[in-house]
DNA sequence: CGGCATGATTTATT
DNA sequence: AATAAATCATGCCG
């Protein structure tokens, strides 16, 4: 009966209730104990070293003997009371956020990475970019390493699966474990389905923060092929001349206004076979070196002002007014040459007003700084 | 290899 | 959101 007793109170500590005591003539054992809790640790763990199969079928009769005694009833009723009680003041630690802002946010970057979300891995990538490589006659270098980098990241999305699934079992096998558990023991205390809910809540906290982890990893994963294969800075490649060519002109043409409106981008983007923001690059860095060191572009600015100069001539030959090409490069040079030049926003950034880019090319303003 | 050119990215500004 | 300015990382040439 005392084996009975000390496992009643057992799992009775179990719930946080261990200041009801059962056993009463395990007071003084206790008392006892209290006082070399050592030496009683050391017991009970020897006790668990002896635990074998044998005892445990005989543990699982006692258990039984004891939910089938005449008092349990009255006993589940009283630790029923005195739950009731003590629910209220463990409700206040819990009431958490369920949507963790930091899981979302990985989250959000490996759906949008490809990691996660719809499945287009694998044969279809792989199909793309064989595609992409055979069809239209560009010989895309690009595509290679691009195909490799989408290798890459299927592997990392295959190991992310795994993983993931690995998690996800592991979590709901030791849920289902402990429901079982908690189920099991309602039997003997009293256990209410919030409980069990909490207590699931707190499993899957728990279990949430090792998938944040390997979110994390697989985002830091990809974060490093990202950069080793599809940051652009790596593989640069220098426009080819023509498309130099075409946005040089534009520039030098447009010497006092060189902010290109969003068509004359993609009008220009077309032409040089670049995207739209890689025309804005081109613009920014262009703007911000020729404004640095004007004398440098001398020449070039000379060159093409001279080129549109006999564009705009041979063009202006039929429509042409007093605009005289005998003098190409003291005016601002095809301001007219081009239809974009209409929705040339006048005045739209330039932070000194217009007059950066005012002077010619052959009349550098050298205060300009 | 050093150094400048150049496209892209990052940060600050408006 | 677009741009200026600073910075990065590579391309390219002597």
């Amino acid at each position: 009966m005392e084996d009975q007793a000390r496992m009643m109170s057992g799992l009775v500590g179990l719930s946080g209730l261990s200041q009801v005591d059962v056993g009463d003539h395990d007071a003084g054992r206790k008392q006892h104990s209290l006082g070399q809790p050592q030496q009683d640790i050391g017991d009970i763990l020897q006790q668990i070293m002896a635990i074998t199969d044998e005892s445990l079928d005989e543990a699982q009769a006692r258990k039984h003997a004891l939910n089938c005694h005449r008092m349990k009833p009255a006993l589940f009723s009283v630790l029923c009371e005195i739950k009731e009680k003590t629910v209220l003041s463990i409700r206040g630690i819990q009431d958490e956020d369920p949507p963790d802002p930091q899981i979302m946010r990985l989250d959000n970057m490996l759906l949008a990475e490809g990691v996660s979300g719809p499945e287009k891995g694998g044969a279809s990538a792989a199909a793309a970019a064989v595609a992409a490589a055979a069809a239209g006659g560009s010989p895309n270098d690009g595509s290679i390493e691009h195909s490799d980098y989408r290798a890459k990241l299927t592997q990392i999305r295959g190991i992310y699966h795994s993983e993931l699934e690995k998690y996800e079992q592991a979590c709901s096998e030791f849920t289902n474990h402990v429901m079982n558990l908690l189920r099991e023991q309602s039997r003997t205390r009293p256990i209410s389905p919030k409980e069990i809910e909490r207590m699931v809540g707190i499993i899957h906290r728990k279990f949430s923060s090792i998938q944040m982890q390997l979110k994390q990893s697989t985002c830091e994963a990809v974060m490093i092929l990202r950069s080793r294969f599809l940051d652009a800075r790596r593989k640069r490649r220098n426009f080819n001349k023509q498309a130099t060519e075409v946005l040089n002109e534009y520039f030098y043409s447009h010497l006092s206004n060189p902010y290109p409106s969003e068509e004359a981008k993609e009008e220009l983007a077309k032409k040089c076979a670049i995207t739209v923001s890689q025309v804005s690059n081109w613009f920014g860095n262009k703007r911000i070196r020729y404004k640095k060191n004007i004398g440098k572009f001398q020449e070039e600015a000379n060159l093409y002002a001279v080129k549109t100069a006999v564009d705009a001539a041979s063009v202006s030959s039929q429509a042409s007014q007093a605009n005289s090409p005998a003098t190409p490069n003291s005016g601002s040079p095809g301001s007219y040459s081009r239809p974009n030049t209409g929705h040339a926003h006048p005045g739209l950034h330039p932070t000194n007003g217009e007059g950066l880019f005012l002077s010619p090319p052959l009349q550098p303003q050298v205060g300009l700084q």
